[in-house]
DNA sequence: CTTGAAAAGAACTGCCT
DNA sequence: AGGCAGTTCTTTTCAAG
C-alpha cells in the first residue's frame, strides 16, 4: 500500500472519467510537465492501484435494456453445492456477475436481458433450474447513479 | 442499433479485457490490417456501443477491503422523498453506486469501506440517518466473478 | 477490403535543477 | 520530487490498388 497526495488523486479522478486522456494533456491541466505526470501514472500502475484500463460498453446500444439483480438463497449448502452453483451460474450468458455474499442471501447475480419477456425466459429456464437454488428475489434497475472518482 | 459480426465481437472481447492494446496489434491477432481494425473500432465508437474507456482501480490496494450491498426500503414514498433520498445517498463518499430499483426494495447502494468496523460507522452514522429510510438489508461480498466480454 | 507512406502525437529515456 | 530535450512508438489520415 502506498500514500497518495492530492495530485495522485486528481490523476485517478481524471483517468476514471476518461482513460484515453494523454499524460501530456493531463499534465497541462494539473500544472505538471508530461514526463512528471507520466512518472506518477507509472508509479500508480506499479503499486497495483491502477489495475488496468477497461472498455465501457453501452448495453442499451446492443439491445439489452433490462438489468436485474437477483438475490438467491440456496436450499442445500454443502461445500460441493457452492461450487456446483457457481459453475452453473457463471455458464449462463445473461449472467454478468456472480457474487458470493454474506447476509440474507447466499449469492447475488447481475442479469442483463433484452426486455422483461427475455428476462422471464432466463429466470424460468436458466436461473430457477440452477443446482440447489432456493428462495429467489429480484430487483429490476430503474436508474443508476455512480460516483466516478476513486474512493476515500 | 447496429448489427455486429464475429470480428466486431472479437474486438469488443479483446478490448474488454485490456483497452490498452493497439489497433495494429489486435489486427495482427485477428488477421486484419491495422487501418481495417482501426475503422471497425471507430465504427463501434460512433455507434455508441463503445461508450468509453475507464480506469480499473483496485480498491484493496487503496486499503478498502470491504464491499457491501445494501437493500433499502423507504418508509415514506413521495416524489419529494425519492429525490431527497437520492441526493443524500449520493453525497456519502463511501457510497459508490445508487440504484433506484423495482422489487422488494426501493434502492440498492454499493458501499466501499476499509473494514467491517469502518462499514459499521458508515451504516450507523450515514446510511441509517438518510431521509425516509425504512428497512435496511446488507450483503457483504465474499468473492466476485464477472464475465469479461460483451453481452449476448 | 488491402498495402504503403506520411504527419501528428503520445510514450518513454537520459540528463539536469 | 520536477523540467527539458530528444528518440521511439502508435495513432490517424492520406493515396492508390
Amino acid at each position: 500500500m502506498i500514500a497518495l497526495d492530492d495530485t495522485d488523486r486528481a490523476i485517478l479522478r481524471a483517468l476514471s472519467a476518461d482513460a484515453t486522456v494523454s499524460a501530456g494533456a493531463m499534465g497541462r491541466q494539473l500544472g505538471l510537465s508530461q514526463p512528471a505526470c507520466w512518472r506518477r501514472i507509472k508509479r500508480l500502475q506499479d503499486a497495483g492501484i491502477l489495475a488496468g484500463r477497461r472498455l465501457l460498453i453501452d448495453p442499451a446500444a446492443l439491445g439489452f435494456g433490462v438489468t436485474v439483480f437477483l438475490g438467491i438463497k440456496l436450499a442445500t449448502k454443502g461445500r460441493v453445492s457452492l461450487e456446483d452453483f457457481e459453475r452453473a451460474a457463471t455458464a449462463i450468458p445473461e449472467v454478468q456477475v456472480v457474487q458470493h455474499v454474506l447476509g440474507l442471501f447466499d449469492y447475488r447475480l447481475k442479469v442483463r436481458a433484452r426486455d422483461i419477456a427475455d428476462f422471464e425466459r432466463v429466470l424460468r429456464r436458466r436461473v430457477m433450474t440452477l443446482p440447489g437454488v432456493g428462495q429467489v428475489e429480484a430487483n429490476v434497475v430503474l436508474s443508476e447513479e455512480r460516483r466516478p472518482g476513486p474512493l476515500g
